[in-house]
DNA sequence: CTAGCATTGGACCGAATGGTCCACTGCGCC
DNA sequence: GGCGCAGTGGACCATTCGGTCCAATGCTAG
């Protein structure tokens, strides 16, 4: 049981300290990817030092898990509010189109993704909470299509799950795609087709 | 015109004194990732030395592209043989589930994917040697699904090469959930409905 | 006021690693 | 048989960067 031995901030100030850290930290993950996250470069633009980071953190690796957690955090709480407004097939669609064309103005990669990938053969600890970040988003998607189907859109041998994990796929690849081609169209094509699959377990009206 | 000055080896000897260098970089791009590189690591494993190195490449980055490009031919050669010999719907579904068979046993990420994430901000000409790769990759799909759409299973307004990028996506999602998750179900799924897309462009038999 | 702990500054260290340099070797050619 | 270039070995250099350390500075409770 390796426990978290990266001691809390036992005073405002120190708690202050401590978050600026994370917070910039995040921003230059963001920026610039986890393996071109440069200590000395975070803490001059958090204007702290190396013996703050060392005194809240174990390590880089410490200080990356928190930005990390910080960033998936972010992300996810927007992801949420997204999604948990969609409850019809006609949301879903206007929802995600929203988010590629979104997407298509930077083209930079999914923000989790672009995360995963750089932790796969990283830290276990940060690794877990992308995977985490992923399990959420899926479950995102997942109550979305269980409302969808509890509203008589679906068939009711659709399972949700399943779904969401061909949606987020179908979302992931087009993401990765249309970075490597700096084109926004594999993103779209992979979004309908996408849909296409959800659509294909509607309920038929008769 | 930043001409490619990496000269090329003037005797057998060079030849394969170059070769054997960019095959074992190839090998550790493979096993450890292109920023985990490491210079001496390959140099020792090569039997080789810096000076030879420097003799044939620019610089690491000249390395990286050489063995990138190694690399994504050798991939390349396996996918080719492997779609040409689809011509119908039911050898497309075979041979994808096959892929997902193989890719099931070391979940490893795309071998094109990785390295094409690894160079998003990487050396422009490495990239360019990823971004064609894939479009490689979905030129075969693009004519295995011209085959099966001249051959009557697809219908006459379905695009090859739309239904290729799809497919991709689907694949290129789904390996990638699979690998963060470490489990086959999500390309399994992904290939599911993309398979689904595909058959959603059906001629009908009447 | 002062002991004591949290916090902070920043000099310093050492390993890792890409890149430079020069001397040496092999070999084909005249 | 020696000139000259391709090829080679490997010591050496410079820098980057994570990590260590210790002295100095708030702060707060008694």
């Amino acid at each position: 049981m390796r426990d978290d031995p990266d001691p809390a901030p036992k005073t405002q100030r120190g708690r202050a300290s401590r978050d600026r850290l994370v917070e910039v930290a995040a921003r230059a993950v963001v920026a610039r990817g986890i393996h071109q996250l440069r200590l000395d470069e975070v803490l001059s633009a958090a204007g702290s030092s190396k013996s703050q980071m060392y005194h809240y953190f174990q390590d880089r690796d410490g200080l990356v898990e928190a930005a990390v957690t910080y960033r998936c955090a972010e992300v996810l709480d927007r992801l949420a509010a997204v999604f948990e407004s969609v409850g019809s097939l006609g949301e879903l669609a206007s929802v995600l189109t929203a988010f590629a064309d979104e997407y298509a103005e930077h083209l930079a990669g999914c923000p989790i993704g672009t995360l995963a990938s750089e932790l796969t053969s990283g830290p276990e600890p940060a690794r877990r909470v992308v995977v985490d970040a992923f399990a959420s988003w899926e479950s995102f998607l997942a109550r979305a299509l269980t409302r969808i189907r509890d509203a008589g859109e679906l068939r009711s041998d659709a399972d949700p799950s399943t779904l969401a994990t061909g949606l987020l796929a179908a979302l992931e690849g087009g993401m990765f795609l249309s970075q490597v081609r700096r084109d926004a169209t594999p993103l779209r094509v992979a979004l309908t087709a996408g849909l296409g699959y959800v659509h294909g377990f509607r309920q038929e009206l008769d």
